[in-house]
DNA sequence: TTGTATGCGTTATCAA
DNA sequence: TTGATAACGCATACAA
């Protein structure tokens, strides 16, 4: 067993006795090789510690066979739970996942990255926030892309997306439903572009009309910062204000068991004193404490038509843009028992 | 705005009348360009929409620019806290981080990730659980390696670790100080081999010993599935078990939230009726019902030490094996009050 | 400061 | 069934 390194196709050709073709023949079983010769060929595959270089062959072939999964923070529950469904979609269609982080990005960076980049991808799938922005810089790649999430404005990328208004207005009538009167709720950044959050609050807008309750802008909370400090915050806010807030709409789970636990810190009771529901069902949401009711969308189907998506049209570049939006259900759980 | 896809180097050298070989200067600044020709070159660059081929140029230079990070699970909270932090570290030294979901795995699922590479990477951070029988076909990489968490037995590889033995047996103690005298312990696994989980184990017997505490096997419980469900189900049996229990030191905060819930499940009530201890400080835990007390390596610090380590291993193949401690320190919460 | 020649390791094509 | 040849796109070494 050489110490590996740089042993090359033709080092175990060699030492095989045949040509650097018939190896890689082998190694790809593309046409037909004889019994004898493949045997000898493992062998000193194994004798020798060949590995394959990678740089070569996508040099050579054109494709790397690894599709890329941009997502803001992976240490984010949602998306950590997403990316392990990403991998293990991908790996059935024969491709590896390089998971990108971008850090919630505006244009630059996007841009950054479309240039930057030092892995050979043969598509991506791209959890964007700020799509409009976006767009422009990413469309120079020369891979195919597949929207996760947002939404392409233009409709000129595939996409696969939750049903956010749906998802959201189901939550609202789900606290209506409980009793709660006085819903808030709580958003991130402005709604003015039409956003995964602003459809979000669409939802959550008309439900409350639907159901011959007022909006009221006093009951929106906005987050300032989306980390879990930043949702605690606004968790006491809540707390702190007179509104008769007995019902709240987060956007996520994430900002949702921030904001629980700001409640708690001000001696607000979930769901005693206030009803709390969330958005995406990540894992923690089951055993938070108390349980955490949501929206809860089909992320294995998610990524598995996202794979889909991203595969066929690495096929076919030229098929025009499709669209689909995952199923979901609302879990009911202990914070709007 | 050519659409590009296979704008080649040749072709921006063609349209700005300069030869490749310039364009190439350019893009990696080696040698002084003058002024006017690298705005031709770059302007070139913009107009056709060139982008590098990674491939030709790890081929050509032997380097990627990018280093690999197999983490067992890229959705459990503390793994996906410590990618951020590599992936930062990385940037600073400009290199990119490919993130690897191994799966907890064994040594045949180890030679396949060895062998069946897609990536060309520059070195591997590794987080392994089952690092014995990892080892001998991960030495057949052709790249260098830097072992997270566990340590090589046969100390060949550089490794960055916590102090499991120090951090569990502080844990211990701080329970003892709280007033537990009955102290379980949840650990994962068997105890036959030295891994992270024994060294926990091991901290927390010899604290019990060191304050005049009998260990009592009964109040060892082990996680037979790692998964949040399996320590929700350990806090079951913690819960329904009658031995008299008052404080618990799980292995990882993950865990430990986990057995809240199932000890919340059966009415048990933390801190009041049984105090409870982690290990990692995720960003969960500070935000979980009842906050979590834990163990708190420096999680930034271990991050910046792995990444310094594989940087100057790739620099210099040769120098010995290095070996590092993160520093910790008990963070004191709710679940210990 | 810029250009020419050459080869990195692999695979497509075609010939034997 | 196997092998010879060329080429993928770039960067190193050296020459101009």
């Amino acid at each position: 067993m050489v110490k590996s390194g740089k042993v090359t196709m033709s080092d175990v050709a060699q030492l095989a006795g045949v040509s650097p073709m018939t190896v890689s023949n082998v190694i790809n079983d593309r046409v037909r090789v004889n019994e004898d010769t493949r045997a000898r060929v493992l062998a000193a595959i194994r004798e020798s510690g060949y590995q394959i270089n990678p740089s070569a062959r996508n040099l050579r072939s054109g494709r790397s066979g690894v599709i890329g999964l941009a997502i803001p923070q992976i240490g984010n529950p949602y998306f950590g739970m997403f990316a392990a469904l990403v991998i293990e979609e991908a790996r059935r269609h024969g491709y590896h996942v390089a998971i990108e982080q971008t850090g919630a990005l505006a244009a630059g960076e996007a841009a950054a990255i479309a240039q930057s980049r030092r892995l050979e991808l043969d598509g991506l799938l791209l959890s964007a926030v700020e799509i409009e922005s976006l767009v422009p810089p990413v469309s120079v790649q020369s891979y195919p892309i597949v929207l996760l999430g947002e939404q392409d404005p233009a409709g000129r990328f595939d996409h696969v997306t939750v049903a956010n208004e749906a998802g959201t207005a189901a939550a609202t009538e789900h606290l209506i439903d409980q009793g709660c009167s006085r819903i808030a709720v709580v958003t991130g950044g402005d709604l003015d572009r039409l956003t995964m959050i602003t459809r979000r609050y669409n939802g959550y807008r008309s439900a409350l009309e639907d159901r011959g309750l007022r909006p009221d802008p006093e009951l929106r909370f906005t987050l300032d910062d989306l980390s879990w400090e930043g949702a605690r915050s606004t968790g006491h806010w809540i707390a702190d204000s007179d509104l008769g807030i007995d019902g709240v709409v987060a956007f996520s789970d994430t900002v949702a068991m921030g904001v629980m636990r700001g409640l708690r810190d001000r001696g607000v009771s979930v769901p005693d004193d206030m009803r709390l529901i969330g958005f995406d069902n990540v894992p923690e949401s089951a055993i938070f404490i108390p349980s955490l009711s949501t929206v809860s969308p089909d992320h294995r189907w998610k990524a598995a038509k996202a794979v889909d998506l991203i595969v066929s049209r690495i096929a076919d570049p030229t098929i025009p843009p499709r669209q689909f939006t995952a199923p979901f259900e609302i879990i009911r759980r202990e914070s709007t028992a």
